[in-house]
DNA sequence: CTAAATGCAAACTATTTGCAACGAT
DNA sequence: ATCGTTGCAAATAGTTTGCATTTAG
């Protein structure tokens, strides 16, 4: 594990999650003046592949990197933005349902946030 | 209802789902020789604006376009392939666990494609 | 007649790639 | 010495935008 592979996956830990590839860009910049977006992207894609991070693909704004823990996401219909829930495990449910070889599962629930709410 | 947007809708109504503007543009240049991307891409926007369609974002591929009818997706985590399921309703699960709000859902279940679990 | 939709080219954003230099085994 | 990682620049992929032209109500 590089410094900037741990570096990076600390933020990712660290943080609310949902940082896109600039936003790790240009915090981890702070420390690391040298750092380039595609180091970035490298490292990124590294981490999801060893399963260190995940990749959250939202419609419309660029891919975020969560941490692995499990947990849903609430998603914003109309500005995208994004919350964390925990909602009960479907693993176990799905497995039933397929009969077995899932890896994991991704569950978004689309809703207006408060703010959205308001301005309609 | 323009002419475009109606063909477009078709197509995606009628083909398996999952196609990307790509498939689409090209799709529909067969029989519509003149007709340009930016002017699916319009389509596409304006089709999921008004829910007659849905965009599907599949991480590390193009958009995907799909009929608007609820259903689940399975994803090939290796080789990101896509097929629709149909999984029990969570809706009412989510109302419950949420309380309310809820617009809609989007489960994506990953697995391994028989094709990627053979050349393992 | 007007407003919206289209074609076209150019712009833009997100991401990847090729390659030389660097750094850690 | 070797192999993976980095910095850098250029390339690519996907999508959007501005604008003049066409089309449909």
């Amino acid at each position: 594990m590089t410094r900037y592979a741990r570096l990076i996956s600390e933020l990712i830990n660290r943080s609310d999650g949902h940082m896109t590839a600039e936003q790790i860009f240009l915090e981890l910049k702070n420390t690391e003046p040298k750092v380039v977006q595609a180091t970035v992207y490298n490292n990124l894609n590294a981490l999801c592949r060893d399963g260190l991070i995940r990749r959250l693909s939202v419609e419309g704004s660029p891919d975020r990197y969560d941490k692995i823990q499990k947990h849903d996401h609430l998603v914003c219909k109309k500005c995208g933005s994004l919350s964390d829930i925990s909602l009960n495990d479907l693993t176990d449910d799905l497995e039933r349902q397929l009969g077995g070889g899932i890896i994991s599962y991704d569950l978004k629930v689309f809703y207006l946030c408060p703010k959205c709410r308001d301005s309609q």
